[in-house]
DNA sequence: ACTATTCTTCATAATATCTTCATAACTTCT
DNA sequence: AGAAGTTATGAAGATATTATGAAGAATAGT
């Protein structure tokens, strides 16, 4: 079985955004927009871990908490908006295993609960190894093979390169792959991609002129070759 | 502290044989040859895992089982003599956590007791001594050689090191290192690793301004070399 | 309680990466 | 072929991350 996560937030496009790489990270995800309907998938999906925000309207997250924590020592990973000490030092005590201030980028997320996953021994998501042809792309060890060959990889061009391997042959638009390298700190410019795109061919294609991994689909996207 | 089981049988050899090759598989290994002496050693050493012939002079393996299980849960692997389904079966309802006929291959033996491990939630071995290139670092004595020169290293470096050195190419996050040497404890801040990693560098690289062993990864971590 | 060692924090310097921008190259459409 | 729009590319500035030295805090040993 899949680790399954549950998100609980009530802003629909952060959910959505989380929801979409961590599905692709290999999670078994469920959401809910509310404490009450959290409560209630809490005690229906047994999720391994909940992603929470603090603030939400009707039931706040540390009520979310109080009452989730009477039945269920689940790990929680609590979103805050600001920087302040009071969130830190009350959500601590109230039992969440780490914090997460927004905006976060969704590398920082995925780190965070591998993290806790592992502290408190938990499995690993299954599909942490991508192999498509001649590359293998190992999330939990961080490094990118193509052929026998190890190459090193930035940040961004590992996330890109993660994301389009995900799913081969589908296109993303710039802003899908902004999405994955910004998440909520979204301030880019979808030109910023190319850069990445080219920057990664020329580490991983054997002729960066005429790319056989990552493909241009004129006016969309990108996308991993399927072949 | 490494893995340690408890080998328990009358047969010198074999003993002395399982020894052998348990020790070099990474395994902290102590030895008994008979039922009695068995039970002071479990008691004393708190073995995570016993491996245990069921015939034997004086007390046999069941009843050495039927007492041990009194105090501990222990996970057991039996060696029985025969294929019969009689061992089999009395074996297993004793609460032996699975069984290997003699003569049995090492490799067999091995596979069973990690089989064992992983099923009953215990970590697996450690390897006491490990060798990467011109480094090695035991970690029993708790000594690491370089070249063939010792070098001081203090609790925080050694244990980075054996972290590191564990999987050799693998990227480990401050977060993963920070566990390593902090448990569970929360204060943590991800920049003392940083410190940690020059003076370990200090002492063990040649050249500690382009590190050969230790690489940092921009934006992840930091991993032993894999060449 | 004192000393020595180790650990952590902090400020700043050194690097690597990311983003932007200008321009060249390419695609598509007419 | 030409026009319009899109993508590729090299380079430079902005940003983010890591390395480092040093000082104070914590810990262990005597």
């Amino acid at each position: 079985m899949a680790t399954t996560i549950l998100v609980v937030d009530d802003e629909k496009r952060l959910v959505s955004l989380v929801e979409a790489y961590l599905a692709q990270e290999g999670f078994r995800v469920v959401t809910a927009s509310n404490g009450r309907e959290a409560l209630f998938l809490a005690r229906q999906e047994k999720p391994d871990l909940i992603i929470l925000d603090i603030m939400m309207p009707e039931m706040d997250g540390y009520e979310f908490m109080r009452l989730h924590r009477k039945e269920y020592q689940t790990p929680i990973i609590l979103l805050t908006a600001r920087v302040e000490d009071d969130d830190k030092i009350i959500g601590l005590e109230l039992g969440a295993d780490d914090y997460v201030t927004k905006p976060f980028r969704p590398r920082e997320l995925t780190a965070r609960i591998r993290a806790v996953l592992r502290r408190t021994g938990q499995t690993e998501p299954t599909a942490t190894v991508l192999r498509r042809g001649d590359i293998i792309l190992d999330r939990e060890s961080h490094t990118v093979k193509v052929g026998n060959q190890f190459v090193d990889l930035t940040p961004s061009e590992f996330d890109l390169l993660a994301a389009l391997m995900s799913s081969p042959g589908k296109v993303f638009s710039r802003l899908d792959l902004l999405d994955r390298l910004q998440g909520t700190r979204y301030e880019g410019y979808e030109r910023t991609i190319d850069v990445h795109i080219k920057n990664l061919r020329g580490k991983i294609e054997p002729d960066p002129r005429s790319p056989h991994y990552v493909k241009t689909v004129y006016g969309v996207g990108y996308r991993f070759t399927r072949d």
